[in-house]
DNA sequence: GTGAAAGCGCTAACAA
DNA sequence: TTGTTAGCGCTTTCAC
C-alpha cells in the first residue's frame, strides 16, 4: 500500500502552509487568488484525494446522511432514495442506506450504525419506531425528518401523508361511483404499519356508510405480485359476489388483475381492482386498476433538502410537517 | 448542542482505560470478562454511540462502501443495492451510494467524493468509464468490483454478464423459433452502453443468418413504458410487416406490448416482443413478452461479499471475474 | 492573507 | 490483562 498523499504533501509542493493549502482547496474566502492556483495544481498533479473522516472529526461535522428504508425490491423506496439523492445533488453530501426488511431490530441497528458516522441528518422511513429507537433519534442531535407518514407523532421534522386519510379517500371514491360489495386483500400488515393504516381508514369509510369488507384475506411477509394473485382467487372462491377488491399496495394488485385475466374476469366491470402507490406499471393495463398516486421522488428531495437547511442553521431551525395528499386515481373505472 | 459523551467518559465510568473501554466495545480478545461487562453497562448508561469517523481515521479503515448506479427510478438497479444490502448484512459495514444518471461527469464526482471517505470498497455500474474515472479507480487502493457487465476490461474484480452476448443468445432463440422480420426499439443509448451492446450483440447474431433489422426506433433519454409505447406506435406505422420486436429493456417493451393491446395486436401470434431483464411484471401479462433474465440481486450481493473478502485479506486477494449467463425466456412464445 | 499550535475521538504499538 | 504514548489528517483558533 503506498502511502496517500495528505494535505501536508499538497502544501509542501505549493510551498504554502497546510492551513493556506487547506483553505484554497475548500474554496475559502481568505486566501489569495495565486496561492489558490498554485495549491490547486499541486493537488491535481499529487493526484490528490482529500480525507472527509479527519476533515469531519476536525469540524465536528460531517458530510454524510442516513437514509433508512423497508425495503429496495420494489420501486417505491427507489424512488424515495432517488429522490434524496436528488434533493442533496451538488452538495458534496454523500447519502447512506439501510433496508430495515420491516425488522425493528434492523431498523435499530441500522439508525444506531448510522449515527456512529456522525452524519449530517437522518431520514427515516414512518413514525412508527420502536422505542429504543425513537430515543435514539430524539437524542441524536441532528436533524431528523420521517418520511412517507404523517399518522403519528414525529420525532423532528416530518415529509409524508397519512394513510388512514388515503384509505379513506379511495373508499369514498369508490363508494362514490357505486360500488358495495368490498373485499380486502393484504400482504405483511403485521409488519408494514403504512399499509395497516390504509386498511384501517378504508374500512373506518365502509363503515360511514354503513358497509364493511365481506371478505379479507391478510398474507404473511412481502407484498408480491404473486401472493396478490393467489390471494385473489381464494378470497373470489370464497365469496365470488364482490364488486371491488381493496389490496394493500398496487403489486399485490396488479396480481389480482392477472388472476382476473386468467379466469375471464373483466376488470373494473365485473370486479374494480384498487391497489395504492401510484406505478407506472400499472397505468397502461387494458383493465386498469384504481390507485391513490403518492409522490415519493418529491417527497424524497424534499426530506433532504429539510436536512440541509437544518444543518446549514445549526440547529436553529423549527421542526417542518409538509404534508402531502395522495391523488385518487380511478383509472378507466366509470 | 450537548457534548457528546466520548469513550474517555465511558472508560471513567467504568474506571478503566480508554484502551480498555475500547478493547472491550469492539469485542477484542484480550480483554477480562469482568471490564467488559462493566465496560458495557457503563456505555448504555451513558448511551454512549461511537464514533466511526475517529475510529477509521485512527484505524486506517472505514467500514463505508460505496455503491454506483446509474439511476434508482426502475426497479433494476434499486435490486442490486438491495443485493448489496444483503452481502455486506452483520458486517457492521454500511452503503453509500450515488446515481450517475448515465452522465460520466456525475460519475467522475461521485467516485472522487466517495473516495474521499476511505471506503473499505467500491462497486461501480459498468466497465465504461471515463478515463479519468478509471485512474481514479486504479490509483484508489481498495477493491473495486465493477458489476452488471462483463464485455471490457475491469480494473480489478468483475460481477456480470456478457450484455452483447445476452442479445446475441435472445436473437438466435427467437431466430430458431422461426421468427424472420425484427425491428428494433431502444431509448438512450448514446448514454447506457449495455444497453447498446445488447442491440449490437442482437444484430450480429441476425447477420449470422442473413438478417437485419428492418425498422429500428432510436430514442433519447431515460426509458420509459410511455417512450415503449409512442415508439412501438411509429415504427409499426412505418413498417407493419414485422414478425419480432426487440426492446433496449423490459419498460420499453412493456410500453410496446400495452400498444399492441390497444391496436389490437395479439402478442406474440401476430407480434413477439423481446426486452431484458426479466421483470417480475412482465411475467403474468396476458400476452407474454420474452426477455433475459439477470441477476440482479445475486450480482449486488456477490460483488459485496467480494469487497468483504478483499477488505479482511488486505491486497492479497486476486482480482475475481465472475460471469453470470442471463437466462432466456420466451415467455409463451410458441 | 498566512501560519503555528492544539485537538477532534479514536486505535496501533508497545510497555508493564 | 491493562495502560501509556503517539499519532491518524484534517480544521479551529488565534496570532502575526
Amino acid at each position: 500500500m503506498k502511502k496517500k498523499t495528505t494535505l501536508a504533501d499538497v502544501a509542501a509542493a505549493a510551498n504554502v502552509s497546510k492551513m493556506t493549502a487547506s483553505r484554497a482547496l475548500r474554496g475559502a474566502k481568505d486566501v489569495s487568488a495565486s496561492s489558490v492556483e498554485i495549491v490547486r495544481r499541486a493537488a491535481q498533479d499529487l493526484g490528490y484525494v482529500g480525507n472527509h473522516l479527519a476533515a469531519s472529526l476536525s469540524s465536528q461535522r460531517s458530510e454524510l446522511i442516513g437514509a433508512v428504508v423497508p425495503n429496495l425490491s420494489n420501486v417505491v423506496f427507489a424512488q424515495v432514495l432517488s429522490g434524496i439523492s436528488d434533493g442533496i445533488a451538488g452538495s458534496g453530501i454523500r447519502p447512506v442506506f439501510g433496508v430495515t426488511d420491516y425488522s425493528e431490530e434492523k431498523e435499530y441497528d441500522i439508525i444506531r450504525s448510522m449515527l456512529s458516522w456522525r452524519p449530517a441528518g437522518l431520514i427515516v422511513t414512518g413514525l412508527d419506531q420502536a422505542p429504543a429507537t425513537r430515543r435514539l433519534l430524539e437524542n441524536a442531535d441532528i436533524p431528523v425528518v420521517q418520511i412517507m407518514d404523517n399518522d403519528g407523532d414525529p420525532v423532528d421534522s416530518c415529509v409524508g401523508f397519512s394513510h388512514q386519510q388515503a384509505g379513506g379517500a379511495i373508499a369514498e371514491a369508490l363508494i362514490e361511483v357505486g360500488f358495495r360489495r368490498f373485499g380486502y386483500i393484504g400482504c405483511g400488515l403485521e409488519l408494514d404499519k403504512r399499509a395497516a393504516k390504509r386498511r384501517f381508514g378504508f374500512e373506518a369509510a365502509l363503515k360511514r356508510h354503513g358497509l364493511e369488507f365481506l371478505a379479507s384475506s391478510i398474507a404473511e411477509g412481502l407484498s408480491s405480485i404473486p401472493k396478490g394473485r393467489e390471494r385473489t382467487a381464494a378470497v373470489l372462491k370464497q365469496q365470488p359476489d364482490l364488486d371491488c377488491l381493496y389490496f394493500s399496495n398496487d403489486d399485490v394488485a396488479v396480481g389480482g388483475l392477472f388472476h382476473c385475466i386468467d379466469a375471464g374476469i373483466s376488470v373494473p366491470d365485473q370486479l374494480a381492482l384498487a391497489g395504492f402507490n401510484g406505478l407506472d406499471v400499472a397505468d397502461g393495463f387494458p383493465g386498469r386498476i384504481a390507485t391513490s398516486r403518492t409522490q415519493r421522488n418529491e417527497i424524497g428531495r424534499i426530506a433532504a433538502q429539510l436536512v440541509l437547511e437544518a444543518a446549514v442553521s445549526k440547529g436553529d431551525m423549527p421542526s417542518q410537517n409538509i404534508v402531502f395528499v395522495p391523488e385518487v386515481d380511478l383509472g378507466n373505472i366509470s
